[in-house]
DNA sequence: GGCCTACGAATTTTT
DNA sequence: TTCGTAGGCC
């Protein structure tokens, strides 16, 4: 049991399960990935599994790299003892190498640890010849993944030209998310008209039917299918099944509130192979792991469910009460925050009637209030922000730049902030933008390598038959195109053929042919040489690189760059890979999240981050800072009718606030503009009014941040005798030097109430008010002018 | 065939 | 504000 006596008594009696189902409710930074892990240990050290019975999942790339990376750890430094009888970090720096080598290839590798795509996907590669469609589709192993945009420009055609339908009614993005979600809660088209009636739903199944037969005829896939198709693989073909049922004798699913109705259907079937949970107890011998906060679901808008993890209970486990049950462990204690923080989260998501019950245990002392900003309107807010991080900067010198992180509810919300960051000289990096593989430079070359494997890609092909330039246009296309449709073969095999490119292409037939020689002569590198020197032809036989070179401006030289880490991708890709195939480095780059290179640069640089609520789960950060806390911003307006809906915003506003180790800021503004237009007023967020009071500290910071700058340069010139004070008044015409001499920090001493400290100067000339902080009561607000107090310090004079 | 301009729409987002 | 697209013009 030595491999578990670090953690905690729940975290320990998670970790040691070893057959049947186990629920773990993990709060946040309650130690989740710590008891995942140390499972996995446990199951293939003290249980002796074989690794390749065990089936990991994640929702992420990053928390699968991460499981994969403490697994590896932890696993060395069991062996470390085992074999060496001395802790790992004694060991020698090639003891240390050989033993890390020796733990990927016999267990790390043979794993299956993944994403729920990356891992069906693989599944597929294997199986897909055995995949029989209900209604006759036939994909081959050379598949390719289509992401959204390939998607979006199927639907398009399909919708506005195949159907007719009104674009206005039928919005290609709406029929997308329509079907995307029918397919996540594992209906086909029929399916999904038999429980949608009406014309309406009809012609959506329409769309749906045709969309798949699209699909099949392209041989590819999109990635709700790399999980539907297995699911009606697994179901309808028992012998697969069977198979995968017999290898994989443990599942552990991880942030299990995430699932979507499809997933559960793949977790049950390989669990139970195929029987119901409940009335069938002959899978216990095997086990099924799931970890997950329901508190924390916030996906629900992409088909996740968190009821799954509600009724995990009773669909799998023994249902008994949570005092009695043996199917579910609850980790409560945090690790992470401070109580001040914890106790706000706490306060907050109890309003939500929809969750299991947990409250989350502070193991750390109460730290800092929590502190509110209200300011006058974004600019201001962001100029708080930015005199916060400095703040907390000057009181903490050892905190770094990327200990910081600000979030927010839409991204629109960063350029405010950017701004005001770039004024200060503060570095900041935005997590979320663009994503390496979705540059248009990328996705051409990846067009073309997708057309080299999978010749009946149709979506690849009409991307690049023109980039870069060749003279064919919309004219030609739509001929050859037409004549493949009318003859019932691809549209690659009509301009294989010389002879119906010449009659049907006219003048740019010569172009036509010379694209189809060039993709011809590339397939044939395919079978000889690497991935990566596939890439690099592709790149410069293509002419994309001398398109490039010849524009010769600073945003050429940059996608010229990017096609070089498109070859240096290709490399670490294969340098990882025992048996490298270009197909699959095409599924590694098609799965993939994040631009990895970008990654590894912002985490070495030190810069404050910034990045939406929903990208921040998982993260935690010892300061951190939300802005824009209005009605109809956060919560979002699309959600403060619905009550589902708005406790999912209040859930992502548990995730934001449970972020924060040390130090969390929260920010409103009393009006906003966001996209142009007017500035339009805000309210509070409801969500700060659930907060109890006694946690947090109330601030006004005074000014608008265009304002305070103009004036700080006036101010200066006006008393350049006293260079140490600050203005604080709002508007410029109302600097008051009355009003300028106080400023926040100053000590005061109160006939009646003793000795206090400004904490805050707002309003201006006659209206100017102090709040003052006397002892630990809350702050007064006090006219300097008619309040019996006199100033006995200055800020900063201490 | 290719470029330019006007117009409209705009949570959240992983795979 | 910004992005993508549709349609018109050379």
């Amino acid at each position: 049991m030595s491999i578990l006596e670090h953690l905690n008594s729940s975290q320990q009696q998670a970790a040691a399960h070893h057959c049947g189902p186990l629920l773990v409710v993990a709060g946040a930074g309650s130690g989740k990935t710590r008891v995942l892990t140390h499972r996995i240990a446990h199951l293939l050290g003290h249980h002796g599994v074989d690794p390749e019975a065990i089936l990991a999942v994640t929702f992420t790339n990053k928390a699968a790299r991460e499981m994969k990376e403490r697994l590896e750890l932890l696993l060395a430094e069991q062996q470390s003892r085992d074999c060496h009888g001395q802790p790992w970090n004694t060991l020698t720096e090639l003891q240390q190498r050989q033993l890390r080598s020796r733990v990927y290839h016999e267990t790390t590798q043979p794993l299956w640890i993944g994403t729920f795509h990356a891992l069906f996907a693989r599944l597929l590669r294997i199986e897909m010849d055995n995949y029989r469609d209900p209604e006759g589709f036939t994909w081959t192993r050379q598949f390719t993944i289509y992401d959204e945009q390939d998607v979006r420009s199927l639907l398009k055609e399909i919708v506005t030209q195949e159907m007719n339908l009104d674009p206005r009614s039928f919005e290609p993005r709406q029929v997308r998310w329509t079907i995307g979600k029918a397919k996540n809660n594992g209906l086909l088209p029929d399916a999904y008209a038999a429980a949608h009636q009406g014309r309406r739903s009809e012609r959506i199944a329409e769309a749906y039917r045709r969309y798949r037969r699209s699909l099949a005829a392209n041989n590819a896939l999109d990635f709700d299918d790399l999980l539907l198709i297995p699911v009606q693989l697994l179901r309808d073909n028992a012998q697969v099944r069977e198979v995968w049922h017999q290898r994989f004798q443990h599942l552990l699913v991880d942030e299990y509130q995430d699932t979507n109705r499809t997933q559960y259907e793949l977790l049950r079937l390989l669990t139970t192979n195929g029987a119901a949970p409940r009335t069938d107890g002959s899978w216990h011998d095997r086990s099924l792991f799931v970890v997950g906060d329901a508190d924390q679901s916030i996906y629900s808008f992409r088909a996740a469910d968190f009821t799954i993890l509600m009724d995990f209970q009773r669909d799998f486990g023994d249902g008994q009460a949570d005092g009695d049950t043996r199917t579910m462990v609850k980790l409560e204690k945090n690790y992470r925050s401070t109580a001040t923080i914890l106790e706000a989260a706490n306060a907050l998501i109890a309003n939500n009637h929809d969750r299991i019950e947990k409250v989350l245990h502070p193991t750390r002392d109460r730290g800092r209030p929590i502190q509110l900003g209200c300011c006058d309107d974004e600019l201001a807010e962001a100029d708080a922000l930015v005199q916060t991080v400095l703040a907390a900067k000057r009181r903490n010198p050892g905190l770094r730049w990327g200990d910081v992180a600000v979030l927010y509810r839409v991204n629109a919300q960063s350029r405010v902030v950017e701004e005001a960051l770039v004024r200060s000289s503060v570095p900041y990096t935005v997590v979320g933008g663009l994503r390496f593989y979705d540059r248009r430079e990328i996705k051409d070359a990846l067009a073309y390598l997708r057309l080299l494997v999978n010749p009946a890609d149709r979506i690849s092909l009409l991307r690049v038959i023109n980039v870069p330039r060749r003279g064919i246009g919309k004219i030609t296309l739509q001929r050859l195109t037409d004549a493949a449709t009318q003859l019932g073969v691809s549209l690659w095999e009509i301009l294989s053929d010389a002879e119906s490119v010449q009659t049907l292409a006219g003048r740019s037939a010569r172009s036509v042919l010379q694209f189809a020689e060039l993709i011809r002569t590339l397939r044939q590198q395919v079978q000889h040489r690497s991935p990566a020197e596939v890439v690099q032809r592709v790149i410069e036989d293509s002419g994309l690189m001398a398109q490039l070179k010849a524009e010769d401006t600073d945003e050429a030289e940059e996608r010229l760059h990017n096609l070089g880490e498109l070859v240096n991708a290709a490399l670490q890709y294969q340098a990882e890979t025992d048996a490298p195939q270009l197909r699959d480095f095409l599924t590694s780059a098609a799965l993939a999240s994040e631009d990895t290179d970008k990654n590894k640069k912002d985490l070495k640089a030190d810069r404050v981050v910034l990045m939406t609520f929903h990208a921040s789960k998982g993260l935690e950060f010892p300061v951190v800072a939300l802005v824009g806390l209005e009605q109809g911003l956060f919560p979002n307006h699309r959600a403060m009718e619905d009550p589902a809906a708005l406790e999912e915003e209040r859930r992502l506003c548990y995730v934001g606030l449970t972020r924060a180790r040390d130090e969390l800021h929260l920010f409103h503004a009393r009006a906003r503009r966001l996209w142009g237009g007017e500035r339009v007023p805000a309210l509070p967020s409801c969500f700060l009014e659930e907060l109890p009071e006694q946690v947090v500290e109330i601030q006004r910071p005074r000014s608008s941040g265009v304002f305070l700058r103009r004036q700080v340069h006036r101010d200066k010139l006006l008393r350049s005798d006293r260079p140490e004070s600050r203005p604080v008044s709002h508007e410029e015409n109302t600097i008051d030097t009355t009003c300028a001499a106080w400023r926040a920090g100053d000590v005061v001493e109160h006939e009646h109430f003793g000795q206090g400290q400004v904490t805050h100067c707002f309003g201006a000339g006659s209206k100017l008010f102090l709040a003052v902080k006397f002892g630990k009561q809350p702050p007064k607000v006090l006219d300097p002018r008619l309040a019996p107090i006199r100033r006995i310090g200055a800020a900063g004079a201490s």
